[in-house]
DNA sequence: CCTTCATTAGTCAAACTTGACTAGTGCCGG
DNA sequence: CCGGCACTAGTCAAGTTTGACTAATGAAGG
């Protein structure tokens, strides 16, 4: 799964309205430039792309008053939401080994339910689980290990990592039970967008920064 | 950097000549179509992208006894020897957040000297901290962590991510000072790829499986 | 003997990603 | 008062990745 869709549609859905250099700003927001591949050329990209495939409209605007070309904002259609909640529940359950998708996964977790937030999590604790089991059936076979030299280093250093991640999510779910946060359905949402002209106080500056010479 | 390139190198070095097919039994039995993209279509490309760049060469070959369509054989050139040694290095000392990239760094360090995989690591732990500190600045500014709500999640997440694979990183270090594995100039060395027509005993069938139905 | 099926080896179009580039506006220093 | 720089908003070509497809051989089974 494309980690670059999920945020795109949890962005726009989260503005109601939002055209892209909306989403980007969300995005480093969310410090996702920092933990995945969303760059400029990839969220436009999705965009159009999901507007094609009508997971999202397009709305041609007039120039913005700040300059620039004329931009497009984009509104997410029902089978935009079906589509992003299939992405955000996956994201969350399955233990892919991609760290980037798990990420996206807890910055838009709250817009599900807080059990059904738990139930997926605890999916993930049961799906690491059976990971841990079939690698290490596969890769540790009769002849015992040590057969694979270094190799072996490999394995070990991602089943310490899904033991580890399994740890620190039994952590969240203790959290989360615990009350933390403020997820679907239950009152004001915490915003997780930038409002129109306000800035990024997390800005790191990573786009656009002409070379320092 | 692309892990593909750093793999497929590594594999076509370790062989002194050898084509697609072959690169890609090696990669399977590393594991890597586990925890990376190495995918066929990737692989065959990255060998054909390559020797267009002088970093490999191509030579024609008759069809194998086997069947199937004639083979390319290919080998590292002098500059191909150098990106890898680049690449390698690359991967095992900086950490850019894609367990990937040093993973395959993991499976080919032993084509460096002990004593500069043991310097490399060490950078790593310093690179790792050094992320640590900028992160922690960054996301956690003036009016105090909790601002950020369950997007602090994401940090956190992150940060623990590096923490345990630094934790990690130390005993592999450790593993190597006490002498595990046989590194460059220390005789010989292990085999870590298929012979001509050995079978992969570690083959999980995750490709050219027909459907189960 | 003939069909099926796995194995060998690879191609290809469509989708995605990357990094560099464009272009308009406003602000600030000299 | 104007030259350059930063910000807004986005495009584009080149490169990469994906998943499905092709095509030849040989062994196994009926």
């Amino acid at each position: 799964m494309s980690v670059i869709r999920l945020l795109v549609l949890g962005a726009v859905r989260q503005h109601g309205r939002a055209h892209g250099y909306q989403v980007r700003n969300d995005l480093e927001y969310w410090g996702a430039h920092e933990w995945s591949n969303a760059k400029p050329g990839s969220i436009y990209h999705a965009l159009k792309q999901m507007a094609k495939q009508g997971l999202l409209v397009a709305h041609e605007t007039a120039p913005s008053t700040a300059g620039g070309p004329p931009r497009t904002e984009y509104e997410v259609t029902e089978q935009g939401t079906e589509e992003y909640f299939r992405l955000l529940r996956e994201a969350l359950t399955s233990y892919d080994q991609k760290p980037d998708v798990f990420s996206a996964g807890l910055g838009l977790m709250v817009d599900l339910e807080r059990e059904e937030a738990l139930a997926l999590l605890e999916r993930r604790l049961a799906s690491i689980e059976e990971w841990r089991k079939a690698v290490t059936e596969y890769y540790v076979p009769e002849d015992g290990p040590g057969q694979l030299g270094h190799i072996g280093e490999i394995m070990d250093f991602w089943v310490h990592s899904a033991d580890t991640g399994a740890a620190w999510t039994r952590g969240l779910v203790t959290r989360i039970r615990g009350g933390a946060y403020t997820f679907a359905g239950e009152g004001e949402p915490f915003v997780g967008v930038l409002a129109e002209g306000e800035e990024n106080p997390f800005a790191t500056g990573q786009w656009n920064t002409p070379d320092l010479e």
